[in-house]
DNA sequence: CCGAAATTCTATAGAACTATAGAAAATTGT
DNA sequence: ACAATTTTCTATAGTTCTATAGAATTTCGG
């Protein structure tokens, strides 16, 4: 039986089953897929697709699942670390663009399709995309009360608006794999940290410099 | 017929069924809508909603005309106004954010679901969509050339990352009515001048003062 | 109020899709 | 190599969907 014992034939094949999910629910929307072109991806018939999911439905959960899990420990991880504020923000937005580069086809699942699976389906879902935007929002409480940030900030804007900006690069990213992912991430962690107009800058010997910190 | 004379009527309905297609498109998604769902939103018969109609696949890019046209337009105005760059990109993010609110529908189905065009049905769309893009671009050009960014700025970078930040919140938008409009938009407009970090400003005497232009 | 044109309806062909059942094949432990 | 178990296959019932055809109804200018 494929219950959770330690059969590795399983387990590989299941796996297969998901991440062949992934990309077909990635490529074409989970309404626009069928089973049977995801069991063609895996290997094999239509009808044995049914011996890895209860349904077509269940699929799509297991795809979302396995898309937003990791990425919200290691986003765990990366809050709880000891590394100084900007360095935390960078790693932040470091590991929401890799993802998408390494597993983009379950994280793009998971951000478009999740809401077609019923509610229930939906909580573990919710609760680790929660999860993942309060650790994001923490780090933001944390550079305001360090003095890294101005005081004034909204941290549940900075957290939601980090995550627009990195999820409008993934779309590119998926589409171009051609796109410089270090650049990118330098920019963005910039952006959010200084914006766009020029900023002057206290120098060590107390004369003022522009800031140029990034010149492509 | 329905050609494109000046018959009250059909232009009526015809608006009407574009609007009820945008609506269960952005509903259900493109697949996972179905004719019988458009045609009842829009109190008619299955069958007839071919009357307005060649195929589901033109109602979706139909829809997807209807939702970016306009908002392109109103692009270009303040790209060609004569308002300062402040106020320009100011305007560009409350254009974005609220063409979610007014006809978040239709805009949200050409976002989330014009890659289900054939390639032939998207030229136009791709036109459109990198017009507005490149009169983005234009906005940031001139800030930089007018001394208001920094000249070291990536302006391809920098609209792409507006449009990502813009497009995340308009998903916020659509869900949560009781947001506050007003709110985001300047916080997203303080963001992409200013960043987080506290900012030192030359004040007119000479002297520095910590800006504090966004506190809550 | 008549006749033409526009709009909607009913009915259906034909295709595709999900999920299930039971047979067949492959794998594994002994 | 045998028997039990796991995995895959074939076949299909039952549903839903798109698109079309032709009939029926509504609208509207004169």
């Amino acid at each position: 039986m494929a219950t959770g014992t330690d059969n590795n034939r399983y387990r590989h094949q299941k796996q297969l089953a998901i991440r062949s999910a992934a990309s077909v629910f990635a490529e074409k929307g989970f309404h626009g897929a069928s089973t049977k072109d995801i069991a063609e991806r895996m290997g094999i018939k239509q009808g044995s697709l049914y011996y890895y999911f209860k349904s077509k439905e269940e699929a799509l959960g297991e795809v979302c699942l396995f898309g937003i899990e990791e990425y919200v420990l290691h986003m765990k991880k990366i809050a709880t670390s000891d590394q100084p504020f900007e360095s935390k923000l960078m790693a932040t937005i470091t590991s929401h663009l890799s993802s998408y580069r390494e597993r983009n086809e379950a994280l793009k699942v998971h951000n478009d399709e999740r809401l077609y699976l019923p509610e229930d389906k939906r909580a573990k879902l919710k609760e680790l995309g929660s999860s993942y935007r309060q650790q994001l929002e923490a780090i933001f409480e944390e550079g305001a009360r360090t003095g890294a940030l101005r005081n004034s900030i909204d941290c549940h804007f900075a957290a939601q608006a980090v995550i627009g900006m990195c999820n409008g690069w993934g779309d590119n990213i998926v589409r171009d794999p051609d796109l410089d992912l270090f650049d990118i991430i330098q920019k963005c962690t910039d952006l959010v940290l200084n914006g766009f107009v020029e900023r002057r800058k206290k120098k060590r010997d107390g004369s003022e410099a522009v800031a140029t910190e990034n010149s492509q």
